[in-house]
DNA sequence: GCTTGACCTTACCATGATGGGAAGCCAGAA
DNA sequence: TTCTGGCTTCCCATCATGGTAAGGTCAAGC
């Protein structure tokens, strides 16, 4: 199989699929004289693996792990449900933070009646509010290095 | 002020002062004969209203439009109401989008024993499963753009 | 055989917000 | 005067993904 038959059978786009290589998520599969990728139906098995765990939002570091602990038939399942378990968690935290950042701008669009009037109660907060309770609520500490959890991307 | 004093003062830091004048949000400020940045109290009120609507999640794109907002005596308050509502809405989505993730993992999990054998329906359903229903309810289709907004950064 | 079009290759750039670091200038205090 | 810390600019990295450009390849049709 070719690339571009890897990709839509593997729903991973042909930009991806190199771009996985390039960071060792795969190995580099066997190329044609021609320098063609060629790809195996275990190959794109593992792709489609791939796709499904970036859908459940798994960074590329960790389906490293899963993938590994997919192929190796002696794997204790344990390990796989503490990845999961700790995915979980950060999927929960970083919906909290959004719906705090969505409470707090709830409670200022209640208070603004939204005419033509200048007054404003959602800019009034942000230019004077303090910087002490719920105005912070999401934003506050907990730096978690990485950046963000994909949300809606791809295909 | 000099910009380490501006950036105490706001919350914002240097470093991003320094970008979100690049980039055109708050214009140059004045600089000494030396080419110190120099900041007013008022750019520095500016500075504090960017990190709040950061805070609540804000593009760079849309703070500049609430700050456009903010300097204009004369803005409809309608106009702040409707960009505030409309990023509810991204929140929202974003919010659900990993919920929906972290329900499906949940599901998953909860199949899992977690033991030292090695059988792991998690696993085996990144592997086999179908392409249809739950397992891809995030990250479906809605492909609006940007990428994400961010959650947890700054501090 | 030769052209055409679809597909492949690599390489580089952009996104968005942020941080890190280097190399060098500047200012105030000892 | 020297030291220290703050400032300057410039470049690089993150993370996953897409775009584009310049060029090679392959299969089908004339």
């Amino acid at each position: 199989m070719n690339i571009g038959q890897a990709a839509s059978a593997s729903g991973v786009s042909a930009k991806m699929i190199r771009h996985y290589e390039e960071v060792g998520l795969v190995p580099a599969p066997n190329r044609t004289d021609a320098g063609y990728r060629q790809y195996t139906d275990t190959e794109v098995h593992t792709l489609r693996f791939i796709r499904r765990s970036r859908d459940l939002g798994f960074s590329i570091q960790q389906i490293g792990e899963l993938v590994g602990l997919w192929q190796n038939r002696k794997r204790p399942s344990r390990q796989v449900k503490a990845l999961a378990q700790a995915h979980i968690q950060e999927l929960e935290q970083k919906a909290q933070e959004l719906l705090a950042m969505k409470a707090t701008l709830e409670h200022l669009v209640h208070c603004c009646h939204g005419d033509d009037r200048p007054d404003c109660p959602i800019l009034q907060t942000l230019g004077d509010g303090d910087d002490t309770a719920a105005s912070t609520a999401a934003a506050s500490e907990a730096r978690p290095r990485g950046h963000g959890l994909r949300t809606s991307p791809r295909r």
